[in-house]
DNA sequence: CTATCATATGAATTATTGTTCATATGTATT
DNA sequence: AATACATATGAACAATAATTCATATGATAG
């Protein structure tokens, strides 16, 4: 079957097929596409916003604005269990968003990065408009 | 059982228990709490980075910035079905993040706001450190 | 060495979400 | 009215992820 729609120029092309609805501007969809960054970096954004999108780190992060803060301490901002907390830090830790340091038996968390309180300065001026 | 800690002070406090760890420093937890912003800003704060955190909805961010497109075309830069887009754009739709007007019978979406161009872009340079 | 405290982690459970498939809506053309 | 096309949407399925519970690791004090 496949209805052939291709009137002219057929030679040109590479592979723009695999969506069953036609694209109605081939030229500036090819032109977007090679505009978009690479593939790496536009998912490596989406896992940053995705490490973003819980509410409970999110207040983490929010909380470490403040101050350097131990684990005990920060569930106890968020009155959330020291376990629920450390899982999340872990996430924090593995996005490279916050660093620690050891000191006797407690672990203080703080934010590794300047980006982060920016990028958060934005999120809220977009949210109240 | 339930161990008592309060040495002294017993009357002060409201409802700081529920973790089942003690927090090592009290008052700055009362004083982080207090900072931190309102429990509903929080969440939306969580919600509108939740939407950035896939990846097929920040390709078609990033399509966007570039020009105003319809469904199809979207569709054909990412290589998707038209359903899939189609869906992902009613979530951007949702979060106010994209506009769109109608023209016959196709459809042109674009981005609704200045700022996510720049919580993109502090993004993209916290990736790149 | 043992007990204790702060933190980390594995497994299980529950909830959320992205894509597909099928179909509906809405607009224009004949 | 009937057809064709662009887009939207509902249901189902698969994958991901947040919290809890139980327990492990690591450090300090006795």
């Amino acid at each position: 079957m496949a209805e052939n729609k291709n009137t002219a120029a057929d030679t040109v092309d590479e592979e723009l097929k695999a969506t069953e609805t036609e694209t109605s501007n081939p030229d500036i969809v090819k032109a977007v596409a090679e505009k978009l960054p690479d593939e790496e970096l536009l998912y490596d954004v989406a896992e940053l916003f995705k490490v973003f999108g819980d509410s409970t780190r999110v207040r983490i992060i929010c909380a470490l604005f403040e101050s350097e803060m131990c684990v005990c301490d920060i569930a106890g901002v968020l009155n959330m269990t020291q376990s629920a907390i450390s899982h999340q830090l872990r996430v924090l830790k593995q996005a490279r968003l916050v660093k620690y340091r050891r000191e006797g038996k407690t672990v203080f968390y703080s934010l590794a990065d300047k980006h982060i309180q920016t990028i958060f300065d934005q999120a809220f001026e977009h949210i109240m408009e």
